[in-house]
DNA sequence: TTAGTTCAAGTCATTTACACCTTTACTCGA
DNA sequence: TCGAGTAAAGGTGTAAATGACTTGAACTAA
């Protein structure tokens, strides 16, 4: 073997932009505080090295894990970021992944000194290139909003027609007409109605909708390394 | 600083998936012959080390134009392939690039005994994991086809819309009615009309366009790190 | 019982997509 | 020089998708 060892130019670490919907209509992301230099006492994503014997998603779901407690229904790859001067000093490329949890996992989630959730609207200035990356992030799930089916991502196992539609309105930030709403999801096959009902409003109580499993709602492609251990298929 | 070296668990490399149109109409792609161990003499996919002062995309750049001569006029990041056991020995991380030439582009690059095109459809048994990165890039390719106006890389200055036609049908493998082809691509404002014409065909000579300049045609988002020098904007 | 709210379903006009047809303009060979 | 061949350019009709709006049903709270 001649391979050579060479000495690395840069240090490779995975990082994850995480998306909740907070009240059912905001949009909220952890973040971390760095606890050393550089940009300490900043917010930045969650993230960390990659280690020797996981695959990029898994080190992405790892960190996160740790970081926050969260163990993500859905998680992609975002993009590697890998401009020479985006950390100081020693150069780091971040491979960086985008994760949907639901609100009720979202709210077990460890909160407290150094992670805390923000709305993705209001964010402070962030360690490194983490406010461009965010941006980008939030790009990417309002475009994917509008041709896949991620939103389910964001609900638990049994929803409402007007909790799902209030999810697109509130990532897509427009309202949508419910009756047409209604019928664009019932054209398609990516939910399936349960014989359900939820109970308690003032109102007549909506039937209830599970996800259709055997409809692939990310559309990612022929992706080998396909995300998490719960990754949405 | 007390930030620690760690020592690298992966080397960090880029390589590019670049596509052509030979003859007009099947999809062509450069391979390279491995020189080393690991898969000495087989086919893979141009790239290298990540150098130490240049971005991800200029090594793409770097490395395409060092292999095949190629400069490319569209360079997009497809993935970041790094599941652990996908080279033998040391492990690689591998930030994937692909790129579009013309065909008058690909002529001029070198070929001989350790770079050769090969048809997209008929690929040989490649190095590592590149056959399966090969299949994911044409997925990309096909798929971006539909939603954004990339096909005008395949060309150069001055085309005809049956050229640009042909080369939708080449990519998505089916044929296009042409007046609706026409209509659909007058309806955007992705191409300009010229006041040349083709003669020399046995048949009325059809009229020349040319891109639109101060239209976004790849629709990649907010990215910050965008593609090569002379990436499509 | 009644008012208020939301679900659920239906109507209608407009736009868009698609298949197919006709005319126009040019080149080339007889 | 004339006719045949070819593809551009433009047009028409039908089906599907979309958006704005309406109606009725089901339930809660007062």
């Amino acid at each position: 073997m001649n391979t050579t060892i060479a000495t690395p130019v840069a240090q490779l670490a995975v990082s994850t932009v995480i998306f909740s919907l907070r009240a059912g209509s905001t949009l909220w992301l952890p973040l971390v505080r760095r606890i050393r230099e550089p940009f300490e006492g900043q917010w930045a994503l969650p993230g960390g090295p990659l280690g020797a014997n996981e695959s990029l998603a898994d080190s992405a779901a790892r960190t996160l894990q740790q970081t926050t407690g969260l163990t993500p229904r859905y998680l992609e790859q975002l993009y590697a970021f890998g401009t020479v001067d985006r950390s100081p000093s020693q150069r780091v490329v971040s491979v960086v992944y985008w994760a949907l949890v639901r609100p009720d996992e979202a709210e077990q989630a460890t909160e407290g000194e150094n992670v805390r959730w923000f709305s993705a609207d209001e964010l402070p200035e962030l360690a490194f290139d983490h406010n461009t990356i965010v941006e980008y992030a939030l790009w990417r799930l309002r475009n994917k909003m509008e041709y896949s089916r991620i939103a389910h991502a964001f609900l638990g196992e049994r929803f409402t027609l007007a909790q799902l539609r209030e999810v697109y309105e509130a990532v897509l930030r427009r309202p949508l007409d419910p009756a047409n709403f209604r019928r664009q999801i019932e054209a398609g096959q990516s939910i399936v109605a349960t014989d359900e009902y939820l109970a308690g409003g003032r109102h007549r109580p909506p039937r209830l909708y599970r996800t259709n499993e055997s409809i692939d709602l990310a559309e990612n492609g022929p992706l080998p390394e396909q995300g998490a251990p719960h990754a949405l298929r």
